[in-house]
DNA sequence: GGCGGGCCTAACGGATCCTTAACGGCAGGG
DNA sequence: CCCTGCCGTTAAGGATCCGTTAGGCCCGCC
């Protein structure tokens, strides 16, 4: 079955939609905001998204943007707008299809079609990890939020990666200390700490309350996805 | 280097894309009729064809459904034609977008952008890399500038193309080192920091705001297109 | 031999980053 | 209640790194 995301503010046009989609034979989850599409986006395994620009929470430029740091599905964008700014817009961000209200449903199967069509056949594997909050690049050595790139300095890097590389392992202070600054650093001091704050600044919502960067007192650090 | 096919009946239009393309970094090939299209997509290595379904000769949905018996090279259809059976009818003959008369240049471009982008998940990576100040094309070593020709040093290309080759990938000192000068030199100098300033100044609009030619301290650099 | 292009070295101002120290909050134990 | 670890945060110094320029060396070419 192939899956399809739905997301859209309107209950109304976002019920018909789905009916459309499901009795031509698609498996349709539904989102009303871009916060929600984004984490459907995470949950489900999705062969497309269909993206209605208008949300109430966040910029439907933006959710591509964030989407495509991980995901490359097809995005077929639905928008009130119609000039040339706003589909280049999108289109350049990352969306594949661009198709204005209103329209007719058949024109927006046969275009779902076409795009299911041209992605049939691709599924390369993402060295990409990410949170509701931030993702890092293991790759390309890149670390963004919200759609902007972060820029860390090469200690913070190496730290974030050790930690990102072991997802829900707690990682001692010693091996931090070891891995990053070399053997002989391994008494404790107070770098890591510092560092530790660095990057909570830079990647945490709440530095007070760290949701994915939590430490283990008298232990360690460990990285929550 | 990306090759686009324009099929369209109408001289003047046909005149318009293909300058629109090439000033874009596109090379263009053109045919007037569905026969000498279909002939130009077997003789010319293509990323993209560009179709006018109003042709004198052959019906446009038929010159889609001919090429897609042995290609599968994305096709974006112009048509005036707007009503609901006509862009499906294209689209699920083979068509990849389908777009109505009249329409922006920018949009057309956007789209453009989006179906090569999608398409080159496929296929080897791009011969030719192009950014909006400059182009790089691999194969035949060459790199312009707002049409002119760039002249490189050897060791100035040999570094650019490893960035190039490696888009919005960090590449370290280390890594630039090696592959430019070989193992022996791997040790920090500043040979590579010369020879990134004389790449921007020929290539960075603002040298001291680089653009494309990033520099991640105590690291290395990275290309963005 | 003169000449020019390409490559390396040296040096300096400026930006970035690492380290260190100091302070406050918090919990547990005396 | 105070004392003591442990952690988080901030600020400031000094060290390191980067961009840039200028000059010298080497080699091929006129």
């Amino acid at each position: 079955m192939t899956g399809v995301l739905v997301v859209d503010d309107d209950p109304h046009l976002l019920r018909i939609l789905k009916l459309a989609l499901e009795t031509s034979g698609y498996a349709v989850t539904t989102a009303v905001d871009g916060r929600s599409a984004l984490l459907a986006a995470t949950q489900n395994p999705l062969a497309l998204v269909i993206l209605d620009l208008g949300l109430p929470d966040i910029d439907g430029v933006t959710v591509i943007k964030e989407l495509r740091e991980w995901s490359r599905v097809p995005v077929l964008v639905l928008s009130a707008r119609h000039t040339s700014e706003d589909k280049v817009e999108a289109l350049d961000a990352g969306a594949d299809d661009y198709l204005t209200k209103p329209f007719g449903p058949d024109e927006l199967l046969a275009r779902l079609r076409a795009l299911l069509r041209r992605s049939a056949d691709l599924q390369p594997p993402e060295p990409v990890v990410v949170t509701e909050n931030f993702t890092v690049d293991l790759a390309k050595h890149r670390v963004s939020r919200e759609g902007a790139d972060v820029r860390l300095t090469p200690i913070e890097w190496k730290i974030l990666e050790i930690l990102v590389r072991n997802p829900e392992k707690l990682i001692t202070h010693r091996q931090l200390l070891t891995d990053v600054w070399g053997p002989a650093y391994a008494k404790d001091s107070n770098y890591l700490r510092v560092f530790m704050a660095q990057l909570r600044r830079k990647l945490e919502p709440d530095t007070g309350n760290p949701r994915h960067l939590l430490t283990e007192a008298g232990i360690g650090y460990r990285f929550q996805p």
